[in-house]
DNA sequence: AATTTGCGTAACTCACAAGTTACATATACA
DNA sequence: TGTATATGTAACTTGTGAGTTACGCAAATT
């Protein structure tokens, strides 16, 4: 079997699997209702579809022989994560600027 | 000229240029600095750097021969308003979950 | 029972990002 | 002025992700 195993941030840098997500955030899709809006073929979105669920970004549940994609928050809460780190980062800046700030103006 | 314009998510995409990142959350540093880091060559981590720059996740300072990098906002805003949408979509969820909630309450 | 539909997978091709080495250039230093 | 340092870039190789087609299988339809 092949990899199929990318990491979230790899996953999210496919612009195709984005719309996917994007498409799915509209509504649950199969796999079929999903591929009709690309100019790729059938087989290359459930491959995305595949790549995006062992990342954790959706969910399907199997409903006779159609397959229901939902998002899941997992994926998206990895890269939140990652995020929030230079969010961080940020912030820290702002306070140091702030705190520089009150410096200058006590000294006056 | 190469093109070393990738969009924002395929930066992140990039362990290494993560890492870089990373390093310069701790402190700003040339690229020589960062190039001790890491088992590849110089003239990688220049291009990575390059990419970074390009994307906006660094600004870049000369200071005679040397380059200081900085983190830069720019690029992780990108990324924050990608997400953004997603998180609202999470939220709106959880609402509707509360409004059924309240209906079955009510209907007790 | 035969056919159609919805989907997965194997095998293959191809584009390109990511690495390399070699070389060029500008600044600092002796 | 000559040499060492810090860096950019051109040219090349290569791994692999993303696409294709062909095929198989189970569920639905007739």
């Amino acid at each position: 079997m092949e990899q199929h195993r990318l990491d979230v941030f790899q996953v999210i840098a496919d612009p195709s699997r984005r719309q996917i997500l994007h498409l799915l955030s509209k509504d649950s899709r199969t796999i079929n209702s999903l591929a009709e809006n690309f100019d790729m073929s059938r087989p290359a979105v459930s491959k995305h579809i595949k790549v995006l669920y062992n990342a954790g970004f959706i969910s399907i549940q199997d409903i006779g022989r159609e397959r229901h994609c939902v998002l899941k928050q997992d994926g998206f809460k990895e890269l939140q994560a990652w995020l929030a780190y230079y969010d961080k980062f940020w912030g820290d800046k702002l306070d140091k600027l702030g705190a520089l700030m009150n410096d200058k103006m006590n000294k006056k």
